[in-house]
DNA sequence: CTTTTTGCAAATGATTTGCATTAAC
DNA sequence: GTTAATGCAAATCATTTGCAAAAAG
């Protein structure tokens, strides 16, 4: 990798770095593009992030985008989400249990807390036997811009 | 329409007229042969509902199953969700709020009913701005017969 | 130098669209 | 007879796959 090309574009590329490499994948451009990319926007698809990372390093496809994208996935690096509708979303905040809220008119996306912190809403009586592992609850409605009539699409 | 086809393929034949006919549509041998589907399999793909529907009324198209399902949702006969990772499924029940749980090895679904029949999980201080309108609750789980280690595909 | 990652092209799967034909009302 | 719905083919969109070339460690 070159070391000028990725400090002159890239914010934080040592940190990124240093996450990556802490995931046990190899350390590349790309990589740190899509890192950065997310840094930007924290819920974005993988052609949002193509494009980002497009304006970085031009050149990178979208393929490599879905690669990358998809190793980190699996590594544990980003949380892939799909609100019903669009194309699947990557957010780098995993770890923890926290939901979304998807604007029903520009399909802006925000992150809500859990209050419990836990599978939210259900008693065991629910469970019609399954184990449950995950809940994931998306909220749908209006964002505050989309109030005001702005309707800018995000 | 052949009314001697539409009696002898599908059950309750009388009844989906009806509930078509107020829902403002034509009543046609497809739209019935989708509805009988539904009542079959409640969580079923498009693709399925095309093989079910096939079954009955060989010479339906994919298009077609699509086409009936697009306006049942619309004018509120059958509710479409989105799973993550899998096809959209289409169900007859509407109008109660009620989430489901799906097995992450199987992908079979099930309904959960909502403890509150509310927005669950959600204080005002989480909501970003947002004006809530629907909350949606995805779990996921092993359903009984992928604990049993039966492994079965649905 | 070995393994992983990227580039490129092509394939896949789900869903939609356009238009002529057909069926419902 | 109108209007809405279907059949068929082709298009689209998101995503994956296969393989050779390039870069990381």
């Amino acid at each position: 990798m070159d070391d000028q090309a990725a400090h002159a574009a890239l914010d934080h590329a040592a940190d990124h770095a240093a996450e990556i490499r802490a995931a046990g994948l190899k350390v590349t451009v790309p990589r740190l593009a899509v890192l950065s990319g997310l840094a930007e926007s924290p819920h974005a698809t993988a052609d949002q992030l193509f494009e980002t990372v497009s304006r970085q390093l031009p050149g990178t496809s979208l393929q490599a985008v879905y690669g990358v994208l998809g190793a980190f996935n699996t590594a544990g690096l980003v949380r892939r989400i799909e609100p019903a509708g669009s194309a699947a979303l990557f957010e780098r905040r995993v770890g923890d249990n926290h939901h979304h809220i998807v604007c029903t008119n520009c399909h802006s996306v925000r992150d809500v807390e859990c209050v419990t912190g836990e599978a939210p809403c259900l008693t065991p009586s629910d469970t019609a036997g399954f184990i449950v592992q995950t809940a994931e609850v998306t909220f749908w409605g209006l964002c505050p811009d989309c109030q005001a009539g702005t309707t800018g699409i995000h």
